[in-house]
DNA sequence: ACAACCTATGAAAGCGTATTCATAATACGG
DNA sequence: CCGTATTATGAATACGCTTTCATAGGTTGT
């Protein structure tokens, strides 16, 4: 019973000829055997069946993207080394399954690649592309519009136009967590921001200001330089030089957040006691007991279900339904880094 | 000057034929132009490409792929939510770019769907299959290797064969880490495991336990459940219900790691003072202060590169150089999760 | 000056599939 | 029982590309 039905090893990949010749049918009755069972007569379906799995065939969706003039394949642009980004990946990876598209990997990690990335993206005739990257602008994937291809941003705001867009809303969630600061009454904040070209970073900050300003609470704006747990880390430097402590931090993502938690932390300061911290995202070690980060959460699956649905809305209909940019609420998930100043 | 060198819009993507007449050439010339620039003349070269460059032209890669019957793409199959996978797709996707590859992503979260993806990876006739996982047994993929698909188990050890594999030493690893337990002096350990399905978690409690036995330190197994944050936090309850606690624990990834060292402190441990916790993996929340967890890094990277390259060498090669399984070693980094015991 | 060779190029075939078009076979209505 | 509508099927074609094969033109050597 060792000998599985694998059909001849290393031999040429069966075909649909191959298949045809074997169930005495044309090539065509085969296709037709795959693709609309009901229009062939029931014996020589079967026929087709057997022969084919006898010959192991797999219908070539190369052949069938090339007949058909879709490839069932998206291009996903993410930046290497964010987690936020990996996470979104996979959520986007998830969504994608039950459409029956396929997602093709493209590292926007270097954007002075990105014309080549975009050539690349070009050649494999893919039939959407999703740019999951605040840091993108719109205009550098002119090249894929005009081409005719649908595409989606991911976490950025597009102002109408050809090309669709859904986030998180980054004004609102930091308005959120503002709130949060003002009613637990806090008198000094701190925004530290990852990157100023971030189109996030300056709806977040904006968000924050607004309300900050109207209660009359001072908000002072600190670059990190990214949004990695380093320049985190390494903010609280420049915190720490201005002499005099805020009463919050408010981070513009979790991974900053909390390396400005570690770093106020080695500084000897406890949290939320001598200092309260914000986060935005929601990533996994937001829950962790170390860090019990306040923060706002995501939708992630939402968003990309939201998001692929878009896409492949546009990719399938000459006239898409949906048009501008959509954008979802996040949750204000309260933890323990804000206390309570009386 | 707001008329980019777009093309027009919406209309049919140019083609190679297209290219021709416009360059007043014919076809084959222009794919010539552009695999084998040497063998036409400088003048229709030159014709060539700027009709391209005014129609918009990119060569498909699909039409080329049918051709050459070798599509230059490479599927890789991940689970979602793994942090550690996440990083190793991150470190695949860049090893592949200067060969020229592309990645094809597939989840493979849900083992039972799994008939289901091998026959879409068919599907879509890649060069390549990289399965990084380290709990898809290899027989699973006899489908892709009769199919003549060279394979590559990234993370999981193959008992030579036709599957090639690489992955870090797991047992080795393990007995540096024991080793430096060994000799800071502790007489205790309880190894906490990720799934005992996973290959990788065998040979990491083989590598433990060998060095603890012939040290006379005692070593007891305790089973997560998986290699989540969650899990290891739940472990410690396990871990409590036996009445005295060990003087280290051993986790069988970073993740698990985190959780048994929060559940610690929970409890009013002290790390390392109390108990001494390793981890496994060096993912990049280990090094953060808040953890500074002891723990061997994988050398993602050179993981990543060398599955790569000896992939692309099967891909290439009818007779592969490579064979049998690849071990790369880890290197243990020494945080501060390990006391002295004297 | 002529044979022997290169080089540049175009015509055509082939890669695997879906689909149109034509045709044969069957069912149906009166 | 005949004409019409319907269904099942195969032959042929198109999708965009690479590559082989044939050919015309040019170069070199003697």
């Amino acid at each position: 019973m060792k000998n599985e039905s694998s059909p001849v090893r290393n031999a040429r990949r069966a075909t649909s000829v191959d298949v045809a010749r074997a169930a005495r049918v044309s090539q065509a009755t085969v296709s037709r055997a795959f693709n609309a069972p009901h229009r062939v007569n029931a014996d020589k379906r079967e026929r087709v069946y057997e022969s084919a799995s006898h010959l192991g065939y797999v219908p070539n969706a190369i052949g069938r993207s090339l007949s058909l003039q879709s490839s069932r394949i998206i291009a996903v642009m993410v930046p290497a080394a964010s987690e936020y980004y990996q996470n979104a990946l996979s959520a986007l990876a998830r969504q994608v399954i039950p459409q029956d598209y396929q997602l093709l990997l493209f590292e926007s990690f270097a954007t002075e690649h990105l014309e080549v990335v975009l050539t690349s993206v070009l050649r494999y005739h893919v039939d959407g592309v999703i740019v999951a990257s605040s840091l993108v602008p719109v205009v550098e994937v002119q090249p894929l519009v005009a081409q005719g291809l649908p595409v989606l941003m991911f976490n950025q705001e597009v102002g109408s136009g050809e090309v669709a867009s859904v986030s998180v809303d980054n004004e609102g969630g930091m308005r959120l967590l503002a709130d949060h600061l003002i009613e637990t009454g806090h008198r000094s904040v701190c925004f530290v921001g990852g990157m100023r070209s971030a189109r996030t970073d300056q709806a977040r900050y904006r968000g924050a200001c607004e309300r900050l300003a109207d209660a009359g609470v001072a908000c002072r704006y600190l670059l990190a330089g990214d949004y990695s747990y380093k320049s985190g880390l390494a903010a609280v430097e420049g915190l720490a030089a201005t002499g005099e402590w805020p009463e919050a931090v408010m981070a513009a993502g979790d991974a900053v957040a909390f390396g400005v938690m570690d770093g106020l932390r080695e500084r000897g300061l406890s949290i939320p006691d001598d200092i309260s911290v914000t986060g935005f995202d929601g990533l996994p070690q937001a829950a962790w007991d170390s860090y019990r980060l306040t923060t706002i959460e995501q939708p992630m699956d939402d968003l990309a279900r939201l998001g692929v649905e878009t896409l492949v809305d546009r990719m399938e209909n000459p006239e898409p339904t949906t048009v501008g940019h959509q954008r979802l609420s996040g949750r204000l998930a309260l933890r323990d880094t804000v206390a309570e100043r009386r």
